[in-house]
DNA sequence: CTAACACCTACAGTGGCTGTAGCTTCAAGC
DNA sequence: GCTTGAAGCTACAGCCACTGTAGGTGTTAG
């Protein structure tokens, strides 16, 4: 017996809005359903499964990209995983990046923040270690 | 005597793109410039502080309409400075929690990582780690 | 004088959704 | 069978902070 899922059951099952899969099927990343007599659409377990997939690897901060690379590297069983590995390398160090470029900003915000003095607007350090790089500790920061 | 500025000096004084100037002018968070005859834009020092500050609070990851109500507040000198280190903390945590997103993140790909073998996508850790999420040693991940 | 470059406006595109307007369909209760 | 409210449908606009492009004009060095 085939399990059938509405738009609003993946949704829920998904952690994720109606119009996200909409989304996802506009952009060629979940399959085109079957549809109802009344133009509504059926998701079976395959759809719910790949959604899943779809919204885990989201959360470890894949791009849709690196996704839909994932999953056609995934149609082919057979193929090395080689590439499946070099794709989360990557993301692997991407995350590690963007980690030291927020830890940078934590350190120099938390800086800036205890020199303030909470007085008036004309002295206030925040705005002056805005106003002037030069009174960050580094002396430049990883770029945006 | 008063310096006055192209768009594209000012552009390589900001460390961004002309067109980025342009933008911040017509949201409202340049103010214009005065104009040649021949129509290019003129930028006088304030104009170059004025980007200097935004540029830095980018770095510093704060959004656009942070740095305008920073520079609104800024505006008033004898204002007290509580606003403006209101907003730095709240920045600050927004930045811890990324960062704790992030090292979460870091810590399951590592581990998916680790775990693969690099021989066929069939029985890849990787591709089965992202389809089922109970894999994860995180029972769950902290929202997106 | 000409070539190369900087500048101008106006608009479209990026990623990953999210929200809205204005409909139709479905399921539950009477 | 009828009503009502939720859920579904399409199509499109909006978010952020830029970035890129097309097609023109201004400036400057040789």
């Amino acid at each position: 017996m085939v399990r059938h899922y509405s738009i609003g059951q993946m949704a829920s099952a998904g952690s994720c809005k109606v119009q996200t899969i909409r989304y996802y099927e506009q952009i060629g990343l979940l399959p085109m359903p079957a549809r109802s007599e009344g133009n509504q659409r059926i998701y079976t377990q395959d759809h719910r499964d790949r959604l899943g997939f779809i919204r885990h690897s989201r959360e470890l901060g894949f791009s849709l990209e690196q996704i839909r690379e994932i999953l056609a590297l995934n149609d082919d069983p057979c193929h090395s995983c080689a590439e499946v590995d070099q794709i989360a390398r990557k993301h692997l160090q991407e995350v590690e990046s963007r980690i030291k470029r927020l830890q940078s900003m934590r350190k120099e915000l938390k800086r800036m923040i205890n020199q303030c003095d909470g007085k008036q607007v004309r002295e206030c350090r925040i705005i002056q270690t805005l106003s002037n790089h030069a009174l960050c500790l580094a002396s430049q920061h990883p770029g945006l």
